[in-house]
DNA sequence: GGGCCAAGTGAAAGACTTTTTCAACTAGCC
DNA sequence: GGCTAGTTGAAAAAGTCTTTCACTTGGCCC
């Protein structure tokens, strides 16, 4: 999701663009990582002091329902937040770094699904898939 | 897992056979849907009347690290811990009653894995899928 | 059965994280 | 420029989870 694009998006749902929004969308923009909300709260707070941390969960919170970050689950620091590509689905976290990419691949998730739903008898809605390992970069660093 | 199982497997790695820990073992394994600590805490506490909330945290942890119990996330309270089935890797829960299953199919992760780790060069070691709808029974009530 | 002791326990305190409340402020519109 | 609903930050509150430490106990030995 483009910077630029988020902001319109605010916008054409009836949000006002603050200058709060603004740096949280900056921050959340600019990072290759997932950050949690503190970490949002402390980048955040570099370009626009005085910024509460009342605000960054509420700005997190606004952008996550309008799809535009997608709040990812760890085992440390449960809640991160990355923005989302479009139309991706999955994350790929790599343990070294941190960093996450997304990825396509709704579609190879399909038979599997089927195939569940078929012997639960359960109707399934939503999944949550994320991977994780070492990324090219710790990779190379880890030999 | 089976809550016998469980318990000669904590004695089996030299741990002590607590009350505490046969209550929290007894609780997790009767429960049919994922449980949070708090919820653990008060159901255990029935039966083990002074149970701390501290040692629910404890033995929560043995337990997982042993792979006894699985940690799963949620939106909501994020951390929810469910009794492991042999083998399976796989959370299914539902969304009107939050009982939970697990379903085998590691198997058919691994196109998928193998197809994300060519184009991107990552090394996956793990992964974390859980799929969320309806179990029959509230699908029925929901009409 | 009685004693020993490392492992385990609970209360209290503390460290965080997240939510709620409310008076003050401001972006967007006229 | 002025209005107003949406937004903000400080403070307080509500949770959640961890740490600490004196006390207790399960499992083992004799």
């Amino acid at each position: 999701m483009r910077e630029m694009t988020m902001a319109r998006g605010l916008r054409n749902r009836g949000h006002k663009l603050t200058q709060q929004r603004l740096a949280v969308i900056a921050v959340v923009h600019e990072a290759q990582e997932h950050l949690t909300p503190g970490q949002v709260f402390e980048r955040a707070g570099r370009v626009c002091p005085g910024l509460g941390l009342t605000t960054v969960y509420r700005t997190l919170e606004v952008l996550s329902e309008l799809g535009f970050v997608r709040r990812v689950h760890l085992e440390g620091d449960c809640h991160g937040y990355v923005a989302t590509s479009c139309g991706h689905r999955h994350a790929l976290i790599c343990q070294g770094c941190n960093r996450v990419v997304e990825f396509p691949g709704e579609e190879n998730l399909e038979p599997l699904i089927e195939w569940i739903e078929a012997r639960t008898g359960y109707r399934i809605d939503d999944h949550l898939l994320q991977l994780s390992g070492l990324c090219p970069d710790c990779r190379a660093e880890a030999g």
